[in-house]
DNA sequence: AAAATTAATTAGAATTATTCTAATTACACT
DNA sequence: AGTGTAATTAGAATAATTCTAATTAATTTT
């Protein structure tokens, strides 16, 4: 519940850089998803950011999602008609439902793949944002 | 409204394949999306289905859907946290999400290219699915 | 062909995630 | 301290989707 140096001065910086306030919720907020990697959904947040900020609001927790992916320190993560889940990996990555978990696996993929599926689009495209969103099965690993 | 040979077979045999029946309801829906490709949301479809079957309902536009989707007939295309659309497109493609004017776009990609995503991941990874969303925005042509 | 079985459709209610509204609070700047 | 602006809050509202239970349609069995 307590955001190491890297990553406090990560979500000063950006937000300032935003002209958005540093605020203890959405620190509180961006240090849950920072420390448990886990994509949650804007409902299990609320639900582990009441057990050490229990006057927090739903809204404000949505809310608080949306300033920080507004911002790019976090990135909402969508399957389907599922709710949406939050994810604090910036590095360029697909992301793999797993169907029979229902856990999220991040993926990563090399920056060039992903410019390269840039390449396929017709010349006055122009690509903000790519999401690659496998689904799937996780073996067991056989020992 | 009414589907070409092509469809009507593909529709058939999908539909026997996976014992589901041919109703006149989902023939109708089926049509709608072939026929106009302009990746409609369940609302959108419901709208116009009545229109020429003016009493089939809601429920039915999306037990519909959920049924061609399951058949393989046709894809759902999901944005963020926009509603639901459908996409009869059966070749290997991506989406493009134009956000000025909210229009979606196929874009083809080469099956080497999206196998070539699979081997990403990690060996015990099984994808049964990818799905490749852009968002960005088309330029107008200049002259 | 009638009866029975099963699947599909229907209307409307219910659910669920998310957004909105209006009031309050917190903070920064004079 | 007073003002202005942004953020938070509680609760209501919305919108897409799903569920429920009843009806209809189609198919198979008698």
């Amino acid at each position: 519940m307590q955001l190491s140096p890297k990553y406090k001065v990560l979500f000063d910086t950006t937000l300032e850089k935003c002209s958005l306030k540093a605020t203890k919720q959405r620190e509180h907020i961006y240090s849950l998803i920072v420390d448990k990697r886990d994509h949650p959904t804007a409902d299990e947040i609320f639900t582990r950011s009441r057990q050490t900020m229990p006057t927090i609001s739903l809204a404000t927790v949505y809310n608080c999602l949306d300033t920080l992916v507004e911002s790019g320190l976090i990135r909402q993560v969508n399957f389907e008609r599922e709710p949406s889940r939050y994810c604090p990996n910036l590095k360029p990555h697909a992301h793999f439902l797993c169907k029979e978990t229902g856990l999220i696996y991040d993926i990563d993929l090399p920056t060039a793949l992903i410019e390269h599926l840039k390449t396929h689009l017709p010349e006055n495209f122009k690509a903000d944002q790519i999401e690659i969103n496998f689904n799937g099965s996780v073996n067991r690993q056989k020992n």
